[in-house]
DNA sequence: ATCATAGTTAAATCTGTATTGAAGTATTAC
DNA sequence: GTAATACTTCAATACAGATTTAACTATGAT
């Protein structure tokens, strides 16, 4: 057993790999070439790397024609990867500043089973600033007003507060470094989005595509440009 | 940020460094010496590898004499550690002792000799409710009734009280964060867990299984349901 | 005071493996 | 068909950094 962890440790440890697994945490698929420009480092060089992560089902790939799409095998090694994201000691957030270069999917991944990534994170601030949501030394509460909005938007608060797990708890996000929701309340608005079609998920990773739909009523609840 | 990120994989990706990390895993504090005899390798090496975990503040270390102890520095550390043994190909499991979240290493694994993971502090809870072990600033006491009930048992209280060893103390689980029992009552527990076959240790594995008899006793016992 | 143990530091060496260069196959585009 | 793109394979090379050799400090035991 002692032999495999080191093994696995060893196989991310090294540099060009470590970035490549960075680059893929944000739940999209890359081709190889993708991940040889996002790495700096040549074709022939992912590709031996490619073939060692996949070997020790690091990763899993998909043909497409000439393309071939590499990402994570599964959710241990995303959580891998994030718990040694979390290791990296927190900047603080320019909140505006980086937002243009965002990748598609870094951008809207659910952690878990709940919205993180900068939907989520806008989300929160929004229901945050529509006092929809209250938030008390370090928790979330929610409003007599916000109880309201739940279930206009076809939440049962009182359903969620009945169940054993966490009713609504702030998540601090690896990749935003800012709150989202988690917790019971978290997960119905994750449902309820879906059932909606404002958002889908995708395949084989954790990150979630904005419907057309979606992007409309995101502005219209809360003020959120996708 | 992505350079720090790689930085940390690199430095727990190094084989030395990463059987230390393992060995650290279980919680306990380790001497440099202790640490190069558990990886295999030279006093130098090992002192060279842990000045670079210290470095990094993956580490942290306690001098007691000419004796210095090692230890993860935080739960973070530990996070990555277990993630990364989470990654290893799961032994089978008998389907009796199978549980929805079944995570080998997290889920009820040995904290050097007394009973760690979820369930370690499942029953810490319970002992504790059921006001057989009394939480006093810090230090758990055995009440006059929970000495009653360890001899039903079969632990002999004032047999361990005489050993020179810690008698009871509270041990912080990182898989858990919560306290669970150590010490030597914690090791009787253990034992007399093992002996009445409510588990079994696994081989190559500081996982342990809890058998179809255990799953009900401790249900009657101590009212977890495993 | 002396010796043994615990751990560190510094320079010399060694080695695994990442990278590169060159050449190959497979797929799409034209 | 030919050319271009995507990716792989193999042998040659380079090099970071792990390990070793050796000499050192600090603490504890007798």
């Amino acid at each position: 057993m002692e032999d495999q962890f080191i093994k696995a440790a060893g196989l991310i440890g090294d540099a060009t790999r470590a970035a490549i697994m960075w680059t893929l945490l944000d739940g999209r698929a890359f081709t190889a070439t993708e991940l040889s420009i996002a790495v700096n480092t040549s074709p022939q060089n992912i590709s031996m790397h490619l073939g060692k992560l996949l070997e020790a089902n690091l990763l899993s790939v998909e043909k497409q024609g000439r393309h071939k799409y590499y990402r994570f095998s599964n959710k241990e090694v995303a959580y891998v990867v994030e718990a040694m994201a979390n290791l990296i000691p927190k900047p603080e957030i320019s909140s505006k500043t980086k937002s243009e270069n965002y990748a598609p999917v870094k951008y809207c991944r659910t952690c878990y089973d709940h919205l993180a990534g900068k939907i989520g994170v806008a989300l929160a601030d929004s229901l945050l600033e529509q006092k929809i949501i209250i938030e008390k030394n370090n928790t979330f509460e929610i409003s007599p007003e916000g109880q309201k909005w739940f279930s206009g938007f076809g939440i049962n608060i009182e359903e969620a507060r009945k169940q054993k797990r966490i009713f609504l708890k702030p998540c601090l996000d690896w990749s935003e470094r800012r709150y989202h929701i988690a917790g019971s309340v978290g997960t119905l608005l994750l449902n309820k989005m879906l059932e909606q079609d404002w958002i889908r998920r995708t395949t084989n990773s954790r990150a979630i595509i904005i419907t057309g739909k979606g992007e409309k009523e995101m502005l219209k609840s809360f003020k959120i440009v996708v």
